[in-house]
DNA sequence: TCTGGGGTCCTAGGACCC
DNA sequence: TCTGGGGTCCTAGGACCC
């Protein structure tokens, strides 16, 4: 029974934006953003003028027409990125991460060696600052959800530690808002019924909660305004899912548009599973309109697959039955194609890969090892020379897309 | 003035089985 | 022929998080 503080949620402060102000003295101090036609993250700077992450490059520009785009030093990201959980890793072995900034540790077993949690957090931060340059805010708390709340709000460059005996008094008068599993649509419908802080929802009556949100979300949602939070640490996470997508603009609902973009999607996806020997059995495409509605569709197949030709016509096929299924929409502004239901591990097969299985016993199985075949070649060429050495050529479309690639691995979960 | 890309979890209906 | 219940899997959509 744990009735001491002793979990950590530790947040790099607008990391992106902090690491390029890092790299370049003469952008500290100023408002700037990270990306271009889409802002990946804004320095606290731009905040003040209401810049936010995931804001229309444009928008932001008007918000504050000083502010400065600068272009993503990724590698740089994940470098420090991993630095700083590094060092929550010279405290303790229990450390989940979240993200690339982000990440919880229990510190229950070492303060025998390193003092009391609260002096623990702030040698994490006076460490991160000093080592790595880069302000980093700490919450500590008896749960996770607590800790996590706690970092929100000392943000930025803080320390919060939520005492046991003041837990609600702490939790209390927050907003909803700050609540994990609590976004615009759901705190509109508490604002519905004049819940607005974590108090009041703690209040509420579980019927008529339940009825606003779903029996799951409800109960969920009241037992964390108690904090009681029974989740656990989980330092060994693996994805349940992959995929990519693609932002097109506005394009034609044809063949010639949708199916070199399946294919260049199902590589990144396939290749993915490869490298990870995690073949999956769910496909799932979702396409979206011009009005911005998503429609999607999904197939479990018989057997897991991590071929890419497979994959793609897999999902050329369904992308074909949403496409039919509304004859009406002529343009597309989006495609993605997501993997699930992956097999645990495929660490103890022989050498054939997953996958192949329903190949090999159909008479037809000569294609499948083709297959299977150049897709290893592929991997093999791209391990030497690179992600760029060999591909799909779909040139056009990767000067359209507005997100790089190096980008988009930085939030790729480990498979 | 309509935000990109990688994920997770929940819900609800239907199929199918016992 | 109708009645009843429960469990699991699949599919589609929605909300949310970083």
């Amino acid at each position: 029974m744990e009735t001491s503080a002793t979990i950590l949620h530790a947040d790099l402060d607008a990391f992106y934006a902090s690491v390029e102000q890092l790299l370049d003295p003469s952008l500290r101090g100023k408002p700037i953003a990270v990306g271009g036609g889409v802002v990946l993250a804004a320095s606290y700077e731009a905040r003040a003028f209401g810049v936010r992450g995931g804001m229309p490059g444009r928008k932001a520009r008007e918000l504050c027409p000083q502010l400065i785009f600068v272009g993503g030093h990724f590698g740089d990201y994940q470098r420090l990125g991993d630095a700083a959980i590094k060092v929550l890793d010279d405290f303790t072995p229990l450390v989940e991460r979240i993200s690339i900034d982000e990440a919880f540790a229990d510190v229950a077993g070492c303060t025998h060696l390193f003092g009391p949690p609260a002096e623990i957090a702030a040698s994490v931060r006076r460490r991160v600052r000093a080592e790595l340059g880069l302000p980093i805010s700490i919450g500590v708390a008896r749960t996770k959800h607590l800790a996590k709340i706690a970092s929100q709000v000392a943000k930025p460059d803080g320390l919060v530690v939520v005492d046991p005996a003041s837990e609600l008094a702490f939790l209390h008068d927050l907003p909803v808002s700050l609540m994990w599993g609590v976004g615009p649509a759901t705190r509109a419908r508490l604002a519905s019924i004049g819940i607005e802080t974590i108090g009041q929802l703690a209040q509420s009556h579980s019927g008529a909660l339940e009825r606003l949100i779903g029996p799951a979300a409800g109960q969920k949602l009241a037992a964390l305004a108690w904090n009681r939070d029974p989740r656990r640490l989980e330092t060994h996470r693996r994805a349940h899912s992959a995929g990519a997508q693609s932002a097109l603009g506005r394009k034609p609902a044809v063949a010639d548009v949708f199916v070199p973009t399946l294919l260049h999607l199902a590589d990144r996806v396939a290749s993915r599973l490869r490298a990870k020997h995690r073949p999956g059995r769910t496909v799932t495409v979702r396409v979206r309109f011009a009005d911005l509605r998503a429609v999607s569709r999904s197939i479990t197949l018989d057997q897991p697959i991590s071929v890419t030709a497979m994959l793609a016509e897999t999902a050329e096929e369904l992308v074909r039955g949403v496409l039919a299924a509304h004859p009406g929409e002529k343009v597309i502004s989006l495609l993605a194609i997501s993997v699930s239901h992956l097999e645990e591990s495929a660490e103890l097969q022989l050498e054939l890969p997953l996958g192949l299985a329903d190949e090999r016993r159909r008479p037809g199985s000569k294609r499948g090892l083709a297959r299977f075949g150049a897709d290893r070649a592929v991997d093999k060429i791209r391990q030497r020379f690179g992600k760029q050495a060999v591909g799909y050529g779909v040139v056009a479309l990767e000067a359209a897309r507005s997100v790089p690639d190096e980008f988009r691995e930085l939030a790729e979960k480990e498979l």
